[in-house]
DNA sequence: TCTGGGGTCCTAGGACCC
DNA sequence: TCTGGGGTCCTAGGACCC
């Protein structure tokens, strides 16, 4: 296998929600423009006027009431159901320009791509140009685009993209003249470079590392033991050596969250019931969604721990099941089974939510249960097999959630296919 | 008064086994 | 008095990402 130099593309819409937002009120354009979380908490949006005012990221929205007044700053409840739609069309338009298994969707307003084998056949630059034009037209948001050796190299130049109006919206580093390259990272403070986060970069700043040239220039076997394997490898990318591939297919998730602060405090048992209801259909229907079933779950609530009057209150509680399920009506009765441990009178709660984990997908997973299927053959009556499995485990324990067969050659030899089969929880595997 | 909601990976340390 | 060592698995906590 020849060695071949990787390019990479990372595609990011700016100020993503609140381009969304003006997609269809064009008067906010040119305003300072702010979207806010859920229960209009915090700041998760800035347009470009409204960064200018320094608002800060992630910030809630009543620290920053004077500025909103001064400068009349339009604020935006969030529609993530609109950002989603939008996130849908913004990956379709890119996927035209690669195959599926050089794209990435990176997150609702990032993608990258894998440019490797078009970097003799394009010039890259005006190709990425083209992406930019062609998803402003047709969908009216504004990208940039940064071009790398690596992904990290190509999120470095994604970042020079956006703040250097010489780039045009792409900066390509990967066909840069070196010296111009280091000249441009030395402009750069580490704790732009992806990966590097608050800690790591005062780290990295008390070690004399301030600019992503800096880092460029460090020993990775060195940054590897005094941090860890991940950054060593941020280095080696940054060196232009490519240590993390795209992922074209997202795997099952390993874990899920479902999780919401409350508008107003919760104080009774009913109420925090309600709200964990919620969260746990939420959650047991993206473990559906991903075809996994999960052996166990942590159930949590706590107090607001903004609240300087009351001691904080949080309790966590970790429950296995007994078996791996993506039942609802299980999931359901086990977290209501548990919940009047979380609840404690006197709490003014502000928050709950719900982890599924333990995940596996659903496809490679055989219950104890049915390991002795393994007897039937592809001429055994289905009906007869069933009254066996019936009659050595009882009724109760097969009749819940869903079931699968993983032979297909199988089903279609079978005729006898019932209501009755589907309605077991688990999985069915047939040996021939 | 008012403070988001999802995720991932790595490491260290303890339990346990032979 | 002297008190193994290697391997695996699990968990909590920390750091990062959007």
């Amino acid at each position: 296998m020849t060695y071949q130099n990787k390019i990479y593309a990372l595609i990011d819409v700016n100020n993503c929600y609140v381009s969304c937002e003006r997609v269809f009120n064009p008067k906010l354009n040119h305003k300072p423009v702010i979207v806010l979380s859920n229960n209009d908490g915090c700041i998760v949006s800035r347009s470009q006027e409204a960064k200018a005012l320094g608002i800060q990221m992630g910030i809630p929205l009543f620290q920053i009431k004077d500025i909103v007044e001064q400068h009349a700053v339009e604020i935006l409840s969030s529609n993530y159901k609109l950002y989603t739609e939008m996130s849908k069309r913004f990956h379709a338009i890119l996927s035209d320009y690669v195959s599926p298994h050089e794209q990435e969707i990176y997150s609702i307003d990032e993608c990258f791509l894998d440019l490797t084998a078009y970097q003799y056949q394009f010039d890259l630059t005006l190709y990425a140009q083209n992406m930019r034009d062609k998803i402003f037209k047709w969908i009216g948001l504004p990208v940039c685009i940064g071009i790398g050796r690596s992904k990290t190299e190509a999120k470095l130049a994604n970042h020079m993209a956006k703040n250097g109006k010489r780039f045009n919206g792409v900066c390509n580093l990967a066909t840069m003249e070196p010296k111009y390259r280091d000249y441009f990272s030395s402009l750069i403070d580490i704790k732009e470079i992806w990966g590097i986060g608050k800690q790591h970069s005062q780290k990295l700043h008390r070690m004399g590392i301030h600019t992503a040239f800096d880092l460029t220039q460090a020993n990775a076997q060195a940054i590897k033991k005094v941090f860890s394997i991940v950054l060593a490898k941020t280095v080696a990318e940054l060196q232009g050596i490519s240590c993390i591939e795209i992922e074209h297919s997202p795997s099952a998730k390993k874990q899920i969250i479902s999780s919401r602060s409350f508008g107003q405090r919760v104080t009774h048992i009913d109420a925090l019931s309600e709200a964990m209801s919620d969260y746990l259909q939420s959650a047991v229907k993206r473990l559906r969604d991903d075809q996994s079933l999960c052996n166990c779950m942590i159930i949590f609530a706590s107090s607001s721990p903004f609240d300087t009057q009351r001691p904080f209150y949080q309790k966590v509680i970790h429950i296995d099941l007994s078996e791996p399920t993506d039942s609802m009506a299980v999931i359901n009765k086990t977290v209501m089974a548990h919940i009047h441990q979380l609840y404690q009178e006197g709490v003014a709660f502000k928050k709950c939510g719900i982890i599924l984990t333990g995940i596996e997908n659903k496809v490679s997973y055989i219950p104890d249960l049915f390991t002795d299927v393994d007897v039937m053959t592809k001429n055994e009556n289905l009906q007869i097999a069933i009254e066996r499995i019936k009659d050595k485990f009882g009724d109760q324990k097969i009749a819940l959630g869903s079931c699968k067969i993983s032979h297909e050659a199988w089903i279609t030899n079978s005729t006898h296919l019932s209501q009755d089969y589907f309605s077991w929880d688990g999985l069915l595997t047939i040996h021939q």
